[in-house]
DNA sequence: TGCCTTTATTGAAACGATTCAATGATTCCA
DNA sequence: TGGAATCATTGAATCGTTTCAATAAAGGCA
């Protein structure tokens, strides 16, 4: 590479340029040979370390000094190596192409970035070879929590009996596991299925068709149950017939294809429905988009509810009524569950692990309406 | 917010058992003792270092089998205060919740998966303070290369210097720099913007309506251009009064409620048109959104296209014809680009910075139509 | 004045790896 | 048979911090 030391877009000739050659470090030791100090009595001040106390507020200020005009920039590896202290957190999605992560991730960021750790990204895939690999070189990097976001698949009890040991805080979002190792963080699926159910209700639905999730998810059957407790509380009857289920599936966008082809079955049977209660957002728009080809205009002959409340429910045609989970929210509690038990750690507290349960929101958008005109057949 | 904190899920009350068994990690050294040998032997057979060649097979074999027995696993942090190499990447996001993001992010994770490199993640919330404040916190971390995501925002020549002050190597997508110092990898815009209006004429539409990026995007221009010299080429009129323009905005979903309003304004103008061409995807939808309401429909009265291909335009009704960016193979070739600088930089050989324009490609889908029964105004 | 605190600073030992020069032990030729 | 070349292994320095025990000076008090 070139080095051009024209440092021309430069006019007033700001700091930034380091030392007149190569890319060597400012270390501590140049920052105590400028200030006259020891890197002991450096370290101590830069870090605000208990013994700064005893510091003289002139050492102090010389010291910061020196540092700031020479850009000293603390070595994060140096300073693990005797602290044990990484600043760094391990980031794990199962499948990152499920729009359910984004916000999660802007969550997780968010709140990583107020306490100055840096989040080590990775994506299983969905693949569980990979998602061990990712574990060991989280592990290699020492990262000092963990936090997975679960969306799709199963993770089993043994990997994260191997954190535990290591004393490693961990925190899932989206999933939980049995035991008590592992901290978690998830919507209120029930009540969350019971929502979306009592809307279409109110606004006069009675012949409703359900499209539950996969059995392998685990969302999949506290949603049903409050779609079940709401119906026999409610006195609505669930028509068996009307009731469809997403196969079990490793792509988390495979729900659009599943809703669309469900969808198209359902219309073949011929039974009346005026509302379609899908698991997820992906599976509504691909039962809506199998009702409009069909005819069956959402949502004047038939209303549609999603579930998530992910980016595109609110973009799509018609816009999408939906349950949503706070997801970003849930990625900053994760977060703070884990810091906490990070400064539980460092003062050799113990620190519990919880379960937090967050509760959905309703959202009415436009795929939902009074049944007064609807029919779909 | 209320979270509703479900902690007794704990039947058993086990206080989550702390320290008893020490997270003490195998060191080298551990493995040295084991298996007979001085930790430098440990250390050369373990990373195959270039004297790994004189150790004798059945040393390497004791070794070895010592490691996977006792668990070892080395420091990343120690071993990059010898060497220098962190096996990290710096990956910054101007705005994560870009749809355009998520395909480039599984690109480059996998991409720098299969190097064994971790990539630390970032996001600027299109920020310029906390984007600068991220890259002094990679710096802090030692990340070997950056790679900037930039789709929306723009950053400007002096935060580079350092880095390349630093020999870092650096890429960006979807924006390019002037100067030779960082390396870009791009779609070709000029010729996306072509094919999407190639195809339109195609299909027979002469009467074109255009929404223009934001004059702040790097990609508004070339797209413009390659617009005008097809339609120079093929004879096409372009009408100004059906030329709209984004404003600039620090929202990268902001397209969707642009193109939404700049829809219903050109509707209100009252003039023909049989097509549209969108800037991008969310812009498109936001202008089907308005067509739609406004009883023209789309493709039947109206053809649109976007740019882009983000997973809603498969996903939204009708689904949308537009431009595809090879997200996914952008974000693989940065990868590709740093990696080859840094393997450059440890030979000591001199590198260069690479500008790389992808081809897009055009994909046809529900949203547009041969113009023969179009209409609105 | 002498002894005990408190204040201010530092030397030196880690931390866990890598790496180079050095050391023995073999083997090879001439 | 002996010196060189090759093979096999290792001691010790080093990377940039943190931290503890040690030191030195100054202040307090009887």
């Amino acid at each position: 590479m070139d080095e051009l030391w024209q440092n021309d877009g430069n006019p007033r000739g700001l700091p930034l340029k380091r030392a007149s050659g190569k890319n060597q470090m400012v270390t501590m030791r140049d920052v105590a040979e400028d200030s006259g100090f020891s890197p002991a009595t450096v370290s101590i001040v830069l870090n605000n370390a208990p013994l700064a106390r005893y510091i003289a507020p002139a050492t102090k200020k010389r010291i910061e000094e020196a540092a700031k005009k020479l850009g000293y920039r603390p070595n994060a590896m140096a300073r693990f190596l005797r602290s044990k202290r990484s600043h760094t957190v391990g980031l794990v999605f199962f499948d990152i192409t499920d729009p359910f992560c984004t916000p999660v991730m802007r969550g997780i960021e968010n709140a990583l970035y107020q306490s100055s750790y840096v989040p080590i990204f990775a994506d299983a895939h969905n693949q569980r070879n990979r998602f061990e690999r990712y574990l060991e070189m989280l592990l290699e990097h020492h990262v000092e929590a963990l936090i997975v976001v679960a969306n799709w698949l199963v993770v089993d009890i043994h990997v994260l009996a191997d954190l535990s040991k290591r004393n490693i805080p961990a925190a899932t979002i989206g999933w939980e596991l049995p035991g008590d190792t592992v901290s978690s963080v998830m919507v209120d699926n029930e009540t969350g299925g019971r929502m979306a159910l009592e809307h279409l209700h109110q606004l006069g639905h009675r012949k409703i068709a359900f499209i539950r999730g996969p059995k392998m998810l685990i969302d999949s059957a506290p949603r049903w149950r409050g779609v079940q407790k709401f119906a026999h509380s409610a006195g609505l009857e669930i028509d068996p017939g009307l009731v469809l289920q997403l196969p079990d599936s490793f792509d988390p966008n495979s729900g659009f294809e599943g809703g669309h082809r469900l969808t198209e079955e359902l219309l073949q049977k011929k039974k009346k429905f005026t509302a379609l209660m899908a698991f997820d957002d992906l599976t509504a728009l691909g039962a809506i988009r199998a009702l409009t080809k069909a005819g069956v205009k959402v949502p004047e002959h038939c209303s549609v509810t999603g579930f998530d409340d992910v980016a595109m429910a609110a973009l799509s045609a018609p816009s999408l009524t939906t349950v949503r989970q706070p997801l970003e929210a849930m990625g900053t509690n994760a977060v703070n569950i884990v810091m906490e038990s990070i400064k539980a750690g460092l003062e050799k507290r113990e620190w519990n692990t919880v379960r937090q349960k967050m509760n959905p929101e309703l959202v009415i958008r436009d795929s939902t309406r009074d049944v007064a005109h609807s029919s779909a057949d």
